[in-house]
DNA sequence: AGGTAAACGAGACGGTACGTCTCGTCTTGCT
DNA sequence: AGCAAGACGAGACGTACCGTCTCGTTTACCT
């Protein structure tokens, strides 16, 4: 299932029939929102969105496959959203990227799908690869940048910037993922200075 | 729901009736990780775990309000069996936590529950004290060992101990969950020694 | 199943053990005439008898092996308090009758039971023994009673009133059954005199 | 409870979704019919129904809200069929409908769910009034065309026959109900011409 | 007075069916 | 052809009782 037909693309061959409505597409999309944040997970209906957003079930289905399809857009629009300024250094730039991650964690859609849509991507391999491709790899690529930025302004190496991004990410993502969606702790500007104090030192960057 | 009633428990006031069948205690929690690992947390189902287990469906909800306080126990058990030995030095021990971690979250029924089972404990505060009491903390407790012994063999302070351990548990805990449950990278040597180094110098422990 | 144990017999062997409680008997037959009239039929549940008796499920067990044979009890209590006083000619023992039957069937407990035990006994051949011989035999003596005192009296002949017994039963009592409990409509005095004096004139009995 | 929406109504407000199947209507009612002939009243389950017509059981909920509206169709569908072909005097006339009835109350399925539908119908009004109306008051029109039919040919008066209906219907329906439902005897050529003379006796009419 | 046997309350057991819910698919008629 | 409406087969939900089965306790009788 999943990742099917996805939402209207405007650029796609304008086939002969009735164009899809684009007032359903964001009306879908927001009402997936909604019952995210106010219900949770358990709650995302693809019934229930349909009647939300007042069309009828084929017409999402005509568009989403399944409700972790739907969770995976409303998501991605966030991740997309989060793109950061860049900082003057290394340090600025990676607390301006654990900010703008733990933002987008801690919006309550985000909170309530994002677990739940990964766990679900684990059995089902197109769900697997739109999570990949408009999740994670968006994700990754605010780190990638970070570094590419550092390289630039001669802070670390080209070599060590490629050898450690993963392990980085993993890092970056995974701890403030942790904290803020595993244990629900919050994210003060103490976890923030001292995850990036301690991600400087472990590469082996100069503080400020 | 979840954390009603709970395994049956021999201190408990041995109440009057007939006592709880420990043999249908086990063939269940057997059953859900049977279930979890061939078909993943959708597929875990009061009702096939009962079937599985050959027990009835009563049986199970006398023990368990919910699949997801079924799967808690699960988790539960594997992080039980998780407790690492202390090894010579901080190094070691580092490397042996996220060793030990590693293969619980590696566990077939583990990797299908434990996002679930966090996800579902987001909305429902009973389950989540279960996660928290069950799984959480004697997690965390691993990484807490690991810090006392190396204040006990004085490689840190206490106190740079005690100020770090929520940090050390966010960034193990999380790096992993991350790599090996999110983006379904395997748990190398080389993650697990570049970590433990990472770790090490940014809690400015000199190297063995 | 039915027809078992019954209630508990004082001339019996009484064996070793424990008699069984005579209160226990009283409680569960009254819990059952109360359900049957609050709630109906449809409500009469072991469970919900012995809970209401204050009794353990065991204990009605052991007396009845089915709610049917509860209900059967209940039902013979009423018809076996239904015997007439004998009037001073047939019509008046044939009205006596009506009103003692009417009366019968117009109590909750039998209202809510009557028919449902009936209809069941056609599926259980031990329910329907008890149907019998508690109360389709006990009621059938009555109409009997009145036959054998018309024939005494000198108003019937002794070869009419046997050929006569079996229908009459059939007409008196499917008569009042059919509108007291088919039709739920009132027995009033019109309908009483009309059906009796419709009665004597088929059994050629000249008016008094 | 019952009567809810009932079968397909194909004169309805033909709303826009996709129409009631009236293969699975028949399907239903059909399995019904088999389930009450062949197991009885306690063995009709919605459950077991649903299975036997190869249908859902959402399908059979759509349009039954008991198993007691269930029942009601099938024994209506037989009531409805009994309609008798008129003869040629009021003996005649009273004969067949009596044979008419019996043959009803003598179909397996009537048999099974007459009386357990009339006890049922007792406290549920929604089905007390498709009782009465899709059986109980198509049976005494059975009787009021045959008063009608002697009022004719002038064998009683309107008067007379108006006044005796109701006590007519008692009589007729009650004993024969009491005669096959509840003591289970046999509807023989005598008991028919002994309760028809009886009958023509009380109503005055004079013998062919 | 002590033993023994049965009834007692409590409550867990494997089951069946309940009536509800949501799923994803499939008609239908309207726009 | 897209859409709203809504019926369809499927199947899990959590609950209620079923009738059976331990349990530990109580009560009477019979040595």
């Amino acid at each position: 299932m999943s990742g099917a037909t996805e939402i209207s693309d405007p650029t796609a061959t304008r086939g002969r029939g009735r164009p899809r409505s684009v007032a359903a597409d964001e009306a879908i999309l927001e009402a997936t929102r909604a019952v995210l944040a106010e219900d949770g997970w358990a709650a995302l209906t693809v019934e229930g969105v349909a009647a939300r957003a007042g069309v009828a079930k084929t017409t999402v289905y005509r568009r989403f496959t399944s409700r972790a399809d739907l969770a995976v857009a409303a998501v991605a629009q966030l991740v997309a959203a989060a793109r950061t300024a860049p900082g003057s250094g290394a340090a600025e730039d990676i607390g301006n990227a654990i900010r703008a991650c733990a933002d987008v964690y801690s919006r309550p859609a985000a909170r309530a799908a994002y677990l739940a849509v990964v766990a679900e991507a684990g059995r089902d391999p197109a769900l697997r690869a739109a999570v990949e491709g408009r999740v994670i790899t968006p994700a990754r690529q605010i780190v990638a940048d970070g570094l590419d930025r550092a390289v630039a302004r001669g802070e670390i190496t080209r070599g060590l910037a490629d050898s450690r991004l993963d392990l980085l990410y993993d890092v970056l993502a995974g701890a403030l993922l942790h904290r803020v969606l595993v244990r629900e702790a919050e994210v003060d500007d103490d976890f923030i200075e001292t995850l990036t104090s301690a991600v400087l030192v472990a590469l082996r960057v100069p503080p400020a």
